[in-house]
DNA sequence: ATGTTATTTAGAATTATTCCTAGTTAGGAG
DNA sequence: CTCCTAACTAGGAATAATTCTAAATAACAT
């Protein structure tokens, strides 16, 4: 979990201003648990913050997952939900810089559902497992894979 | 991969009617590997099925994924984007119908993500690992958790 | 302290999803 | 095969999430 002030200066040294509404997101961020909403974020600074919009929590919020410190769960990059009758565990792998979205048989995603549904408790239904990169032909042919 | 004819009887066996529009529906969710949207499916069918109505797609996609026979990917569970601010990989579970989401710490991850990487050639940058199900709260106290 | 420029704000606009109601239909009973 | 009725669909309205816009504000380099 990061800090409120790797958060911060996350922001800092990425040459973004260090303004009362990202220092507060980044605070609440930080403290919580749960995986608030843009809507719950706002609505809990408000009280503090009367001047702040919903706007900035998105700006804000956007920023930080473009740096990669925070996560957007659910919404597959563009907000809509996506729809997939393959229904074996599998993992996709996205590749940053090209987009391509491949599936991957593994060995070990059985084994963590099984994982996940024993120590949980919950009725499994679906899941998501994606990870993202680089892959080997943008590794050679772009900027990012040379560079990183 | 789930087959038409899997998709299908699954509604009929879950007392379900066997529609055209759910058919179509059915269909063409076996038949793609992309993970089409609500709207995408909807402009697919629509020239085969003129008076399809989008609300139709929405309901046949939520029963499907009620019956476990569909993903939706993305929204965990309600159409909202949740952040969290823990970029370590680690499992996040979704609960359907009281639509919190709690982490779950697990020994598994890290070999998948080990396999993951060695396996795939990408250059991993991070991931995102999300179950959808029913909390053992709501499995007590909803329809679908007493059915199902 | 001042100027430059990124950021915030408030509200409107846009887009995704759900809800509602009247009419239609699938599928079982006869 | 035909009828009956609960279940379903269509279409549009309603709701909710997110983005956009333009003017006001404030961070930070100098």
């Amino acid at each position: 979990m990061a800090t409120t002030e790797e958060l911060i200066s996350a922001l800092q040294s990425a040459g973004y201003r260090l303004t009362p509404q990202r220092r507060a997101i980044c605070r609440l961020l930080a403290g919580t648990d749960t995986h608030p909403t843009a809507q719950e974020i706002y609505e809990q600074l408000k009280p503090d913050y009367p001047s702040l919009s919903l706007a900035t929590v998105y700006n804000t919020l956007e920023t930080l997952v473009n740096l990669g410190m925070v996560y957007a769960l659910g919404s597959a990059g563009d907000g809509r939900v996506h729809y997939d009758a393959d229904t074996q565990p599998h993992v996709n792998l996205a590749c940053v810089s090209c987009h391509r979205v491949v599936d991957l048989p593994s060995e070990h995603i059985s084994a963590l559902e099984r994982e996940v549904s024993s120590s949980s408790g919950y009725r499994l239904l679906g899941a998501r497992v994606l990870y993202y990169g680089l892959c080997p032909q943008c590794q050679s042919s772009t900027r990012l894979g040379r560079d990183a």
